[in-house]
DNA sequence: TTGAAAGCGCTAACAG
DNA sequence: CTGTTAGCGCTTTCAA
């Protein structure tokens, strides 16, 4: 690490009790041809001072690093953070570590990432996709060396790729279902770029929420944006501009709710009472916020967790089928949705 | 990374051109002593084969991971994911990776945090404190060997480590200020545990903004907690419950505020009618709740920037004395203080 | 102009 | 029970 030495190496033992480096290193390893005495001197002045093996002569030797890369859009908002959270938990349990790299959802900068952090010898990958990623070829390395790979949230070429991901149909059709129960009729969708899984799906739980709920789909009512605070508030500003605006608004992200709030706002109409409002968001913003958000709430710290299990089971078992982990959302209903 | 050979090396590279690996390592770095013939050749082959040099290798021969530990205390709100990407924005110019870690608040985490980073050989720290450590023992190893070590906005022994904070002090006056200019005269203020000097800080910011303005110090409306939400609604209703409560606010940090902020909506207050309240916060948060947060906006991502170089100079220059780089911030004026 | 060899820290096969 | 040796990928003397 320094200069200075402010590491000790299985030669410094060595020399300081008077053996051989490769009897400290069985020492060490509980080698059961060590004798006691030596196995226990060794140990304790390991103990002593403070010796631990140098990762980066494990890694060339094993070739393994025990590190894992994962790539996000961004980094600063709760849910990837969260996701994170639940990545490293179970890394840490294996002896793992991350490094994490923010592709700020350019697909160019997703693109170096991966380049990147290939180029340290992480184990593999795990990621969730870019707003703007529709080609995938910069997986192509990954998938045909077989190194460990695994996507959340939003993701692709899941019949090669094991892959976490929420019940979104699901999701949008228990609110679309939740407005209806509500009252309302004219409920409108907010969704992101159509290449994403995430946006699909949640178009067609849209879409069969209507259905069943014996509701005509007004084509109108179906606005697009990329995911900016800045699009998202111009689709609202379409949706409200709109000779019938609809009477209830639901956003594919945190991003797209809190900026149809604040357009909402702007005009000075009422939540929910003129317009009520849903969202996929975190639980702290969705209190935080006045009137508090009805919203669907992701496992995000699980979605981490079963996606750093996929990954340590390629790593097991690199020839195991790619599975799919589909974990369920939970609608809160609070104010903003209720009249 | 891979048993596959995933990764090509020197090796290989010679092998398939037919010299010796040391002719191959320096023909990739452009020595002047062999054959621009060779040179060619083999840059030629390595840029088809995608060569890149194996991190590991160089590591363990130059004794340098080109990787920084980055220790905060939480990794959910955007105040530390954002001063992460100030870091990584020049650790990446200079060609190095963050380790992150969180101590979660715990002077345990950050104590294991610290040990767990030295051991993968990161080159240095950067640190922001967690809410527990008053006692800096865990920093010694670093500092007794000229370890590169950083604090952020968090700091302790200034004198021997270099550090990057803001004015807080001037931060608590201009609050303070700004509450006596739009009227209110029983101003408040949410401290945290004393022996964070964010929180000392602001306390005499705090103080000095009362006196200048004229206020006396009234012991009552000074309250402390720790940061967490529970502790903060508690401190808040402490407040409330004066028989002379306060007509205005401020907090800490974003969880004390948005706890008190809930506390005096859930009383029937109005904000800021009722009680004024500002807080030091981040911008985005600040706009989406209602009323809209005055408050003190720190600048992110240059902490994390100013940090990083900060850290840069040490690795250069180890024997450079521990600068405190002091950056401004901006009291930014909404809804929940005027009236 | 190029190659051979040593060494960074470690493990494992092979000798004793 | 312990030591020697080779090798993971790379740079850098030292020889040729």
């Amino acid at each position: 690490m320094q200069k200075g030495k402010s590491h000790v190496s299985l030669k410094d033992l060595a020399r300081e009790i008077g053996v051989s480096i490769s009897t400290v290193s069985r020492a060490l390893n509980n080698h059961p041809d060590i004798s006691p005495e030596v196995t226990q001197k060794v140990q304790k002045l390991a103990a002593e001072l403070n010796y631990t093996p140098n990762p980066l002569a494990m890694g060339l030797l094993k070739q393994a690093t025990r590190m894992i890369g994962v790539i996000v859009p961004d980094l600063v908002t709760h849910f990837y953070s969260s996701i994170i959270s639940g990545i490293e938990d179970v890394a840490e349990e294996k002896g793992y570590y991350i490094l994490i790299a923010s592709s700020n959802e350019k697909l160019q900068k997703e693109i170096k990432a991966v380049e990147n952090l290939m180029k340290t010898r992480v184990e593999g990958l795990i990621v969730c996709l870019s707003q703007e990623t529709k080609s995938y070829g910069h997986f192509d390395r990954l998938i045909n060396n077989n190194i460990p790979l695994v996507f959340f949230d939003r993701v692709c070429r899941t019949d090669e790729v094991p892959s976490v991901v929420v019940n979104n149909e699901d999701a949008a059709l228990k609110i679309t279902k939740h407005f209806y129960k509500n009252g309302f009729r004219r409920i409108a969708y907010i969704a992101g770029p159509e290449y994403l899984n995430i946006s699909q799906e949640r178009t067609h739980g849209y879409l069969a929420g209507l259905k069943s709920c014996g509701l005509e789909f007004r084509p109108e009512l179906l606005e697009k944006c990329n995911l900016s605070t800045r699009e998202a508030t111009k689709a609202t500003a379409r949706l409200l501009d709109l000779p019938e605006p609809p009477d209830a608004i639901f956003g594919i992200n945190d991003t797209v709710v809190f900026a149809a709030m604040k357009e909402i706002k702007q005009r000075g109409l009422r939540i929910p009472e003129d317009v009520a409002l849903v969202g996929f968001t975190d639980e702290f913003h969705s209190t935080v916020v006045d009137p508090a958000l009805t919203s669907i709430t992701h496992p995000t710290f699980e979605i981490g967790q079963e996606a750093a299990r996929l990954f340590f089971r390629c790593v097991e078992n690199p020839d195991s089928r790619p599975d799919q982990v589909v974990l369920n959302t939970k609608l809160i209903i609070r104010k903003s949705s209720v009249r």
